[in-house]
DNA sequence: ACTGAGAACGTTCTAGAACTCTGG
DNA sequence: CCAGAGTTCTAGAACGTTCTCAGT
């Protein structure tokens, strides 16, 4: 999900944010196994053995071997990958369950989230605490009491920071929907433009032509230039037609493939609304070539036939505002 | 201890072993995992890996990682080490400890032993038996401690489910928005082969229009065609220029409000980057009027300066893969 | 034969228990 | 010394798969 860009940028935070943390907030408070665990993490050194999780939230052990030979000695006493997740349970974390669709890091890889575990947020790391063990034996009663509890906070806040992402992520396609919106209004108008260039351009070849013609009748000119002047005049017209000349190469192969990815089903949360965008066409701008005056616009398919003089401002689809 | 020679004698007898008691001890009674164990551990393809200790009455497997990857599968439906110590302790094998005196294995070396697993004692091996657990639980706090945990377990089922979900909604809106860009480059690419043409057009109609003046010129014509002529293909060549005639108003005012929301920030979950989306350029299509061959790349921030001359595939945005 | 409920076993993740280490 | 954390070995708990056997 993130794109090199956004990882390089985060890199560069990063440094800063470690240097900062490493000062206030990992050094007060933070278990060492805890502020260890983030180093090992954060540390590029070992990208292809333990990094963060795609979404922020975890991290990941892809290749425990190497692993447990190279990075678990340089921060504990030992090289055994079951002792660290001793530690990991003690502090709370939670292996995340491997299923079929999720295989995203490799099959050996290993992934571990604990709420306050996260990528750029070493403030959270001081509420990561070692579970208390139940010593309640002469107390009786109180142990189920407690252990509901704390595992009741647990999976609430593991819950709470779940929302929080979702929201945040759902903030973001939102914003990001709104500015594809607006560029395809920007498109749509620009495209509005060219068209409306295109019809007087056809008027202006029309006439252009009907007055070419009636020189030609009118005067003595040679047969020669009637044909030259009739021809340039048919291979105007066809490129106004968009048809033929300049084509851009390729351009066909690089539709078509959008058009089938237009096919993926339902957008939208419990919705089934039909794209109102491109049409199954294979084109967006129609097929020009059979229509002088062709209309731009991929409409909504509840139009199918739009009149062909109407051709003011048409609207390609309706953004939110 | 075992030289070569008695390790071969051992080896012929093995076989001659393993027929007699594939068919008696080691068929009846005797559980399947510690069937699978006897065998490996006999099996001299892995001696390097697994093998019987010194002393015939513990087994060790040598080297944990290619255990795991090798050895394991072949028996077991997991290739997990720490699986497969655990169904050694519900057998009651115990580790034997690594002292400093006793490193004979190597560094990673795991020795277990089970009083009934001997080398070449196939025969004991039916005493060996699963450990039964200690049901020695009363049925009556049970149900207490369940129901007050199963109305908190409905509701934290039904929010994780809840989330669940919304994560998978929120995925598919995420490939669908990333489709919807591709489309929209796609869009983009149409729109520049359509303003190539214009251009293209826009040259033939110059063309034209200079081949038709000199055409004039040189006949013996009169002098209203010629200016007729002319005034028509001034009009023309103002069309394909596609500044001034037909311009759609206030497409800048449309378009810059993008720039604005461009620069919202990160799409995607847990990913703090910057959006790679369009520029705050303006106009998607370039100001077509100033540079015959406009650029119609609305770029990324990160290039403010963009050389003129790289106009091959302008990407309105980048999207994220 | 078929079937389905329950037992036994296998796999996974987590916790218990006992030990060592370390700093005040 | 001793309390808390780290390390190691073993066990608990939950769940899935396979086996078994009675009843149809």
């Amino acid at each position: 999900m993130s794109t090199d860009l956004s990882q390089s940028i985060q890199a560069d935070m990063q440094s800063a944010v470690d240097d900062k943390f490493d000062m206030f907030a990992m050094s007060t408070g933070v278990p060492d196994f805890v502020k260890k665990l983030f180093r090992q993490v954060a540390d590029e050194a070992h990208r292809d053995i333990v990094c963060w999780g795609y979404e922020g939230d975890s991290f990941v052990v892809k290749d425990p071997n190497e692993f447990s030979k190279f990075v678990l000695p340089q921060h504990f006493k030992h090289n055994n990958f079951a002792s660290f997740v001793r530690q990991l349970n003690k502090y709370d974390f939670h292996k995340v369950k491997v299923t079929e669709e999720n295989k995203r890091y490799g099959d050996e890889a290993w992934e571990f989230k604990h709420p306050n575990f996260q990528h750029n947020r070493p403030d959270l790391l001081e509420k990561i605490k070692r579970k208390i063990p139940p010593k309640t034996k002469s107390l009786g009663g109180l142990v189920n009491g407690r252990h509901a509890d704390g595992e009741f906070r647990v999976i609430t806040e593991d819950l709470q920071s779940q929302i929080h992402l979702l929201t945040h992520a759902h903030a973001e396609v939102t914003m990001y929907m709104h500015q594809l919106g607006k560029q395809q209004q920007a498109m749509i108008d620009e495209l509005n433009g060219l068209k409306k260039n295109m019809q007087t351009q056809d008027q202006l070849m029309e006439e252009f032509v009907r007055y070419l013609v009636n020189q030609d009748a009118a005067s003595n000119g040679s047969r020669s230039s009637i044909s030259a002047a009739a021809a340039v005049a048919a291979a105007a017209t066809g490129i106004g037609g968009l048809g033929t000349i300049g084509h851009v190469p390729g351009i066909g192969s690089v539709v078509s493939p959008v058009g089938t990815v237009n096919g993926v089903g339902p957008l939208m949360v419990g919705s089934d609304a039909n794209v109102n965008g491109a049409a199954g066409n294979g084109s967006f701008l129609g097929d020009s070539s059979s229509n002088g005056s062709a209309s731009l616009c991929v409409d909504s398919q509840l139009k199918q036939q739009q009149p062909p003089q109407q051709t003011q401002q048409p609207q390609l689809c309706e953004l939110p505002h």
